[in-house]
DNA sequence: GCAATCCTCCGACGTGTGTAGTAGAGTAAC
DNA sequence: GTTACTCTACTACACACGTCGGAGGATTGC
């Protein structure tokens, strides 16, 4: 499992997490949405966009009604990991500990996050300490 | 503090890693080096991303004896900080917490590795109890 | 001194990205 | 049914990226 998701770039993702937070939309929707967000960006761009991503497979359309409705093929999820990856293997020499330390350290949490923390490092520690097999990718 | 580091591509990347790891080098040295590592590309080639590079103030160069020495000019926590940026800002809607999350959940440690995580969230949680201020980008 | 070598400069080319306009088909309003 | 609007398809363009070859100057070998 874990195909790799293809290269999606900085706009791409723009468009593209508007569908993840709010499901299916149309062009227009899409358009709509942006703006709202600041987003400057003509209309027939986000066509663009979105058919560019139709044919790399990141997003499907079907037509309902008079225009088509755009919705994510692929999962935020898959595309962090492969992002992650990416970037775990171009600047940290595939090593994701560092990563980590250093997102902890200059990053700001929240109480709770931090108690959730605490409790995942607990977890790992325990399982840590009480011999090791496992791997994923 | 904390200016933003210009986008470095992949294989900017590539070549400007063998700086960082290796020290001021020739282009002939970082080809040479990107060889060994199984890259194959045009001398050429390695020269004109130094170029590139060079216009974007990420190395610098200097003539010594027959050819150019590179070294970078832009450190490595520099550029990680920014490329992290990007990543939660683009795919986590800027929240840290979930990639840490993610990545504890997911990836692989070292009883060293949990060692230091588990102090670092110690003391994360110690000043996140006692009143916080504090900035950071 | 002349050939071989090495170095940098410049130009190039195909592909991807960010951006958007225009044309033409379809739909709605009356 | 003619007008106004909406939707998609197609085209375009400038700039970045990955890639490299050739021209021409400098250095070295003998």
């Amino acid at each position: 499992m874990a195909e790799k998701s293809p290269e999606l770039s900085a706009a791409e993702l723009e468009v593209i997490n508007v569908l993840w937070d709010e499901g299916p939309l149309t062009v227009r929707q899409v358009h709509a949405h942006l703006h709202r967000a600041g987003r400057k960006i003509a209309y027939t761009t986000v066509l663009t966009f979105l058919s560019r991503l139709e044919q790399k497979e990141v997003v499907v359309s079907d037509k309902s009604g008079l225009a088509y409705v755009y919705r994510p093929a692929l999962s935020r999820e898959r595309v962090r990991k492969s992002r992650l990856k990416s970037l775990v293997t171009q600047l940290y020499d595939g090593a994701a500990g560092e990563l980590v330390l250093q997102l902890i350290k200059t990053q700001h949490f929240s109480t709770d996050e931090i108690e959730q923390l605490r409790e995942l490092v607990e977890r790992l520690d325990r399982k840590g300490r009480q011999g090791d097999r496992e791997s994923e990718d």
